[in-house]
DNA sequence: TTTTTTTGTCATAAAACTGTAACAAAATCC
DNA sequence: GGATTTTGTTACAGTTTTATGACAAAAAAA
């Protein structure tokens, strides 16, 4: 599993051995690992880092996992990070409980790393398609996230490293609309302080690039006016 | 929210009871459903109906759901349907087995209804953003949120940002009457000042909008005199 | 170091969107 | 019918947003 940053996982436990002995084994398997030891903690890192994946310990001091995750899940902003509940209680109420409230995953203690590293993974292929799978397609455009390859009708395409990113991005979620802050935030890094017409620049070269080995082209990034940038074809196409 | 078209679940468990209670519980949530029996019957059905999420038992006559999980995987055309394996092990050798092999869920038996249930929504979230994030409707009329997408007809409309924001307003709640004022309040904001009249404007720009691709037009934004408009048709409004 | 590629910003052009006014048409009231 | 009120329609100007090419800085490669 590859990519191009590590994949940033936040976990939030207030035990200290619990949250050493994940973090050990999510750091040997390559993940960058943030920890908090308590709700509030959780909630501002997770503001602050945009970690890729979350995993919230059910019981902790000043806020719970459960409320950790219903926050997340209200702002539009971090409404899309994968949650991980892990909890000491078994009944099913709080399992369905757990899921209900929008985790995308409930894992009870105690659970071995191999099984939590599992749930992690199943969670991600999902998520970010291009952390798991070969390539990603959308219409004619296949690109493949860990050679850096994209070919556009089976014709190589010649991307910069950024474009690529962008590109990648939208295909995470073709017809999703990215804002120009969301596609700063997920390509550049959050708060980092660029441009946000500097987007408009890359998506041009994208087309442009796109554009080269075919006569007939059919401009496949919606542009969205007010709103940002889409995967999708501006006039036909399904949903 | 309702669809077109029901999401379509195949469960495959060589248990006539338990097979039974799923599918009874499945169908009252409005999903469809479809049953196999062994494990070979069920690789046949996937593959003939495309079913957006299916639930396999471990243990099956014929082929495990293992072997299933493992054939659909290995096929491009089924690799990015959700799986949840059930099983009535609890082992750990078995759960991560199953999330290796590329299933997206793994249930212990015995479950309840509930659990089940919460978990292929969680996972439906995931995998097919667009059945979360879903649409509204009215008669041929529907319009993405998320996508800011609008279809009449099946074919896609073009709309500007002010006209996509009071179509989704009236759209949630067609039938209901908006004031000019109110449309203005909910659309523009609060204490903005503008003519009562660009309304009308926007409202015909609309009208034009769906009017574009179809011959049979039906004007579904009813006018109110004196009061407003309201989404619904002019023949058979009251008032 | 030099060369090449990539990247960010700016200026300007182009396109899309919006609000208004003016007049036409329709509905309502007398 | 005729006057009055309300809505429909169009054109247009003003505004906002996006597209594009050029250029220099930065980074990477040679």
């Amino acid at each position: 599993m590859n990519s191009l940053s590590k994949i940033k996982i936040l976990i939030a436990d207030d035990e200290p051995n619990q949250l050493e002995l994940i973090r050990f084994n999510l750091t040997k398997e390559n993940f960058e690992v943030i920890s908090a030891s308590d709700g509030e903690e959780a909630l501002c890192l997770s503001e602050e880092i945009f970690p890729d994946l979350i995993i919230l310990d059910w019981m902790m001091p000043k806020m719970s996992g459960i409320d950790v995750c219903r926050k997340l899940r209200s702002k539009s902003i971090s409404r899309d990070i994968p949650i991980i509940i892990l909890s000491a209680r078994g009944e099913e109420g709080d399992r369905t409980l757990g899921l209900e409230i929008g985790a995308d995953d409930y894992v009870t203690k105690p659970f071995s790393p191999k099984e939590l590293l599992a749930r992690i993974k199943a969670i991600l292929r999902r998520s970010r398609p291009s952390l798991a799978n070969d390539y990603m397609e959308f219409e004619n455009l296949r690109i493949y996230p860990s050679t850096q390859i994209v070919k556009y009708n089976g014709e190589k395409i010649d991307l910069g490293p950024k474009e690529f990113k962008i590109l990648s991005l939208l295909m995470e979620r073709p017809e999703q609309i990215f804002s120009r802050t969301q596609i700063l935030d997920k390509v550049w890094g959050h708060g980092i302080d660029i441009e946000q017409r500097t987007i408009d620049v890359h998506i041009r070269r994208i087309r442009k690039a796109l554009m080269i080995n075919s006569n007939e082209f059919k401009n496949i990034i919606r542009t969205v006016r007010g709103s940002g940038y889409a995967l999708g074809t501006n006039k036909f196409g399904f949903h």
